[in-house]
DNA sequence: AATTAGCACTCAATATTAGTGAGTGCTAAT
DNA sequence: ATTAGCACTCACTAATATTGAGTGCTAATT
């Protein structure tokens, strides 16, 4: 990233400040009358010519104001932007707007998405806790008929996790949860590739009596590794509304191929599985991603993890390029630390 | 519904379905080609002027053609419409296209709406089975933490509901397993409501030692019962894109009010409600409904089922009015029935 | 008496044109 | 180095004209 004299900064930012709060192109005479340097427009002009060089602002069309690129809002967040504190009071209020008593986890993830929402205005998104690396704490198996067994594994943290398996033979429910208590002893502490490992080698001195049930579990472990499998119980996407109220989406063409892209939660699947390792926040802007799908847009994320565990996922909130990140981002950040807590 | 003598029907016939295909006003001179009656244009246009002062179809504007209204939809839904027949190959097709094993009946459910989409091109929606007079199956307790206990409800039909109470004190997983195994052996075969009388008088020689539990269980039967507070577990939407892609909904202001309907499941969800009791298949259309929100579409459901229980939900198809309803009545119908074979 | 050809009329949709104004880049003066 | 002045660009809006599919009505036809 280039280095920018104060004086071209001042004048970027306040074409991005302004362009966030209006969505149209910024004109010089606007900037000359905003700015502390007292310039007239057409020095500003001057400056936004080469800041247009540079690539930081581009003209939509030949005599236009300028509109921030990409490489603007990327400079703009990096060098410029001092993000607003949240107060103590809201913190406590966020805090608050959690009521935890009789909820599992998807719906605490469900009140983040719609703390996220009403707080922003964009929109939001949670990614669940990975399967993968948590450890189990129980299972179950449950017998549904003569020919189907429900196996349910619970994961730190209070996830579950349903299977169907089919059954060699008609099990017993007494049977069935004799192999419970069984599995149970084995599986304090273990992830379900640990698990997977313990139950082919350790349990063979009896398992023919359960074969099919120990086999059913360790394809269905596999299911579970495949997390894009639970789509729906994997992702959560908050009300689309608001992003669609942003006048750069204001019209047919535009709203639909914003429809489209959400609709297969697959890329955003993968942007946030990016970062649901990684600590802090990540910004995504514009077209910066492989998911060209939709260019203007913005992804806010941050991580959250359990304390004790290593059950973690992620949280985002896509708005328009032009997004307030100076609210944004430390409220995804706060928030992403409150799941934590909670977790 | 008044009686049509045969040539009006036709008229009405072939305006509906050629509106179906184009969504724009039908003219006299196409039904005057189409006709097997052999009717100038100049007749057929006082054909229609009568259709209209019956209020079966109406002119947007002077000197347009005409448009079916609500009213001639549904007297040719119930009067001229002949369903097609399924043929046994396609309904092989779609019984072969669930895939049933190691899948929870959440996934089946959202098999028969990827397969509606796939038929229909209209938007599904499904509402899963109702938990209040479905039977329990099992009742788990699983120790989270110190103060966290995590309840999981299997009921009938492998439909799980997973609830977090918190404990009066520590309890051991060991002590939980022990009160777990007490509750299963009086669950077989009873209902939420029929469990919190039975809990409440028949465990009280004992109930002191986990009487937080037993507590917490009949508060949580109560919060599962209340099943709009389950929205994103009891309604299950479809593609949104396929309704979004016909032309009654190709303008802005339209795709909104759509997106803003939809987001709130509340309407949808009472709309099922009103049909998962009823046999076979109802047909709401156009403003029929106190569903004003969205003028211009209609909506094709169908309850399913299982044969041993009283676990029921419904399906349905969301269209513009103008939608094929010869194919989409008996997939609807067709579908609700492998679902009730499946469960 | 039922049907139809003929015709004037309506009105959405599309294309055409003109006018407006915010904003620019360049040049010459400060 | 900065700025006033000016000609120029181009999206946006409004006003106007054109087109054509479809109608209702009347008078002629079967």
């Amino acid at each position: 990233m280039e280095e920018l004299n104060e004086r071209y900064q001042e004048v970027l930012y306040y074409i991005i400040e302004e362009y966030i709060v209006t969505a149209s192109p910024v004109g010089s005479k606007f900037i000359a009358g905003k700015c502390s340097l007292n310039l007239s427009p057409a020095s500003i002009r001057n400056i936004m010519a080469s800041l247009e060089e540079k690539g930081y602002i581009y003209q939509p069309y030949f005599s236009a104001g300028r509109v921030p690129t990409s490489s603007g809002y990327k400079f703009y967040i990096n060098s410029i932007l001092k993000t607003k504190k949240i107060s103590k009071q809201q913190k406590a209020d966020m805090r608050s707007s959690f009521n935890i008593s009789g909820k599992d986890i998807k719906k605490i993830l469900w009140q983040a998405i719609n703390l996220l929402s009403e707080i922003s205005h964009y929109m939001p998104i949670v990614l669940a806790p990975e399967r993968t690396y948590a450890n189990l704490l129980h299972i179950e198996f449950i017998k549904l008929d003569k020919l189907n067994i429900l196996v349910i594994m619970v994961f730190e943290g209070g996830f579950v996790e349903n299977k169907i398996i089919s059954a060699d033979r008609d099990y017993k429910q007494i049977e069935l949860s004799k192999y419970s208590i069984k599995l149970n002893e084995i599986i304090n502490g273990h992830n379900i590739d640990e698990l997977k490992d313990i139950i082919i080698e350790d349990i063979d001195k009896e398992r023919e009596s359960f074969f099919s049930l120990l086999n059913g579990i360790i394809f269905n472990f596999d299911l579970v590794k495949n997390e894009i499998d639970n789509e729906n119980d994997y992702l959560f996407i908050g009300s689309r509304m608001n992003l669609f109220d942003e006048p750069e989406f204001s019209n047919y063409e535009k709203i639909k191929s914003l429809i489209k892209a959400f609709e297969d939660k697959r890329t955003i699947i993968k942007l946030l599985e990016l970062t649901k390792r990684k600590e802090g926040i990540h910004i995504f802007i514009g077209s910066d991603t492989e998911w060209s799908d939709i260019n203007g847009l913005s992804v806010i994320t941050a991580s959250y993890r359990s304390k004790k565990g290593f059950a973690g996922g992620s949280i985002g909130l896509i708005g328009p390029s032009r997004m307030n990140y100076a609210l944004a981002i430390p409220t995804v950040n706060y928030i992403a630390k409150l799941l934590c807590d909670i977790i």
